[in-house]
DNA sequence: AAATTCGCATGATAATCATCATACGAGTCG
DNA sequence: CGACTCGTATGATGATTATCATGCGAATTT
């Protein structure tokens, strides 16, 4: 079982490369299989001898995708937890970030597609939600986590995929950087209020 | 043309709103044209006297649907500025607004599906994002809307769709009622910090 | 009232796509 | 070295779908 094995693990991870670019890019649904196996390497037919199906390709890329992803962008030291969190935010709410959606958080690219997903591929949504939850939460210090600190974290994860989403769908170039500069500075403000404004109501 | 063009403007009507449920409910590409028409009392045919083309169905049935919401979201007074915002979140991260996609925040529904669409929706969806911004900041007390309570705005907005959005996609009830839950409470801290903790960082 | 406009229905066309049956050829094993 | 295993290629099939050409019948106009 060595070089033929060899081969087809090999072409399978670049089926799984090429599969958690296009569905990233062009949506769960959006990507033909000749088109994946094309980018593989390989003909459309042969698809089948590594997958049972497409659902299971688009749930194995997904995966694949955040488990990437994840370990790059939660590595790195803090000095506190709330110090933590900002940077995280600051590396996530890029420009960058927003005009490579095939290579970035698959949780924004693919969130309103999970939404009309089979319930097998919303179980692998929660999954993977709650791992990159617990990475957030994995401060230097290791211990037990206080839940308080998976509400931020769930916070936190909620901001960036929300002003990713709406940084990504906005035509304008200038609103766009806009939103993604506004969702930084809320989580940057050390222990300053949500809003900018304050509870000062008279403010103008 | 009183009698044949009000039926027409009918039909179209319920073509919009077909339309804007299955676009909502299917994704911008998942509902055939068949299918809504046949919601709407017509035959599939028929579609190419109302619209000249499924983009722009589309796009018209995305404008209908915020349109319909926004006034129904935003209507109501508030004593301040903060309990506004408040009473949105509240309004907006609700499991009933989860669970009905096909007639809640179009934003939510469509933002990953927008980020794949072309130019032209593109530029549709940064108008009505901005329509809705204005929505949001349009107090009681009328005048010049400050800056920094657009960036309040901005940041609920990408609250509310991030966390509806995570929140449709995990299969898991807890975790998605959750996921409300924090993005709630979040706006809801009148003058508090973002993060429950603070900027404490040894508060286990 | 005849002529015409036009909203709608019917049916066809062409493209895309997931899926699978069959076949080849290199690697593996007796 | 011969038999066979298995990863890949080829080609077909059936379903779905956007789009449009044609025709009917009611509403409108002269």
């Amino acid at each position: 079982m060595t070089k033929r094995s060899e081969q087809k693990q090999e072409a399978r991870a670049r089926i799984l490369d090429a599969g958690a670019a296009h569905v990233r890019g062009d949506g769960l649904d959006g990507a033909g299989i000749a088109a994946i196996m094309r980018d593989a390497g390989l003909t459309h037919g042969t698809f089948y001898a590594h997958f049972t199906d497409k659902a299971d390709l688009a749930e194995a890329s997904f995966r694949h995708a955040l488990a990437k992803g994840r370990s790059a962008w939660t590595r790195g030291e803090d000095q506190s937890w709330h110090g933590r969190l900002a940077r995280l935010a600051r590396r996530y709410l890029t420009p960058k970030h927003r005009d490579h959606r095939e290579e970035g958080c698959a949780f924004a690219a693919l969130g309103a597609d999970a939404a009309r997903a089979p319930a097998e591929f919303r179980r692998a949504f929660g999954e993977e939600l709650q791992r990159s939850i617990d990475a957030v939460c994995a401060a230097p210090e290791d211990g037990p986590v206080p839940e308080r600190r998976r509400d931020d974290a769930i916070l936190l994860l909620s901001l960036c995929v929300g002003g990713m989403t709406l940084a990504r769908g906005v035509g304008d170039r200038a609103l766009s950087d806009r939103i993604l500069g506004v969702c930084r500075a809320a989580m940057a403000r050390e222990t300053g209020p949500l809003l900018s404004s304050g509870g000062n109501d008279n403010d103008q």
